[in-house]
DNA sequence: CTGAAAGCGCTTACAG
DNA sequence: CTGAAAGCGCTTACAG
């Protein structure tokens, strides 16, 4: 009680009243079993009666290390990012690291921004889910960085680094041919920013779906927009406008999905009568929608494990080949696709 | 490129270069004025030329400051919390600061582990929605912290600190209000954590309804669970099973009312025609489910902003008095409570 | 407007 | 097993 509000008490002063030296002060804080037991104890005791609280700023200052990690992430209102991070969140401080978050919201400048502070303030490393349109100078930015670095969800033409994500060609693949199995010859493909790696591995499956089943792909049914609900929403409302409209829509995430249902439901469009949806993530909210929705699942809370294991390791041994884990997704039928 | 991998060029290779001292270079780096701007030009030109990059951590460790707060929730897949965490985010973010995020899944021991890791971090300020059953251990421990800090979402009894939140029983009055003004007379509280200031607020808005229309509340009709959709299913499936089952529910939040209303399809019972819902949030899912849900809305965004900007203020004014800002909720009524 | 010296609170070699 | 000295890379007073 008698601790006053002015300062922390130091390692010093928790050494003096102990006894010991600073440097053994130091060694039993960090549990170094070098150290009598004795001296531990007495050191300990002096802890806890004066209130020492470990100096971790000062402490990485001199280890030249920290045990943060910069975790830059474009919209945790998306349940596929928030996802991701609790993945990437939990697997980080299990081993003992804590998370400097950044949120691009989807801009460039801001992740420019967001990559400098995290640089300076030293992290260990780096977990970056890129924004849809990173510039060169971003690729060039990230290169400079000599710090162990993982990329996950949207790849980075070449940048040198770890690389976390699912196969979204696929994905596509998968939940197209489903669509096509079910008779469907007009399909359309809404959301998602053409120029992402995301949107052309998707727009990759989607036409190798066509073609193995001699189908042609009409243009006027692919609308690339935000890959959120207002976004979807937008688009089929822009579809159904169309002299031939889809009788089925694959979307680039759930969002864009929810919208879409939105949209139908506006314009008295029956689903799964007269038009078929399929997601894709899998969100949480997929499952309890009414009705469900088909999607294709992408585990991002897994993927959010991968990338944190894999920035552990390279933070532990530098000098390993640089990874690429892409993960198999998997097509799961719900009743917005049914018979 | 000669840039080698080994270590940080410092602010004193950058004056050497420069031919200026340590002290100036420090003055330029920070933008003082009073440089003069021939130094000034010299000194950028030398950070560009060697690639100077500041170390916040040195900075910092000297002003026995950090740009750093740090920001507790208890889940982020929760939408609420997202939500409030965006809020939080931009607003730090855009004052200067840089977010050290935690997450305590409602756990209790999470919950002091992640406190003590930011204090050891030295954060400058530390946002904290508590877990729902917070120990007397935690108070006393939040008591000691001396570092500005904002309580947000839920109030935790003797604790020192500014608070941001809603109004939850004026939240529950409404929504239980309109229920009964439907005619209804057997309404359910479903959800939610007793220990939680969260839920005893909203319990007291039910009663006061009740009472002001001279209705009983039956004990039975009120479950205490986990907040989520699970919660909400095992929770509305049990109460299905009462002698006399409930025409209305009032769920602790949406998720809850997801689940509810999942638990109702699966047993027949038909929304907005057997039985009423209402939620509490209006996280943005509430909107686009189909039916649209019937909730309260909470505002988590600007509970987050606000949040933020009391820390702000308690950063730089440690002196002004304690505030609580409690936000007025609002009823929104959608399809699962409609005529 | 600019500089020399000291110090933030630890850890790191090194010595014994 | 323990200690004395130096240093991590900045900023802070102070002097001029």
């Amino acid at each position: 009680m008698k601790q006053s509000k002015k300062q922390r008490v130091t390692l010093q002063e928790v050494a003096l009243h102990a006894g010991v030296s600073t440097s053994t002060a130091s060694l039993v804080v960090r549990n170094n079993p070098r150290i009598s037991e004795a001296t531990r104890k007495k050191v300990l005791n002096s802890i806890n009666e004066l209130g020492y609280v470990y100096d971790r700023v000062a402490a990485n200052m001199r280890s030249r290390s920290s045990d943060i990690v910069g975790v830059i992430v474009t919209d945790i209102s998306n349940s596929f990012i928030s996802e991701f991070l609790i993945g990437v969140q939990s697997t980080l401080e299990a081993l003992g690291y804590t998370v400097l978050l950044g949120t691009t919201f989807d801009s460039v400048s801001k992740q420019d921004h967001l990559l400098s502070t995290m640089i300076e303030h030293r992290v260990d490393g780096l977990i970056l889910n890129p924004v849809s349109k990173s510039s060169e100078k971003t690729v060039s930015q990230l290169n400079k960085i000599e710090i162990p670095k993982v990329l996950a969800n949207r790849e980075l033409a070449n940048v040198n680094s770890d690389y976390v994500g699912i196969d979204y060609t696929t994905g596509a693949l998968m939940a197209v041919n489903h669509l096509i199995e079910k008779g469907h010859k007009r399909i359309a493909f809404l959301g998602g920013i053409k120029q992402s790696s995301t949107w052309t591995e998707r727009i990759r499956g989607f036409h190798i779906a066509h073609d193995i089943a001699g189908l042609k792909v009409d243009e006027s049914l692919i609308i690339d927009i935000e890959p959120n609900r207002k976004g979807g929403l937008e688009a089929i409302l822009k579809v159904l406008e169309n002299d031939h409209p889809p009788t089925a829509v694959f979307c680039f995430n759930d969002l864009v999905a929810f919208g879409v249902i939105k949209g139908l439901a506006m314009n008295g469009v029956i689903l799964g009568q007269d038009i078929d949806v399929v997601g894709f993530d899998n969100i949480p909210e997929s499952e309890l929608y009414h009705p469900p929705l088909t999607t294709v699942s992408s585990f991002p809370r897994s993927i959010g494990i991968k990338a944190a294991n894999l920035l552990y390791n390279r933070m532990n041994n530098e000098s390993s080949e640089l990874q690429r884990l892409i993960l198999k997704p998997e097509l799961i039928i719900r009743e917005t696709s049914k018979k």
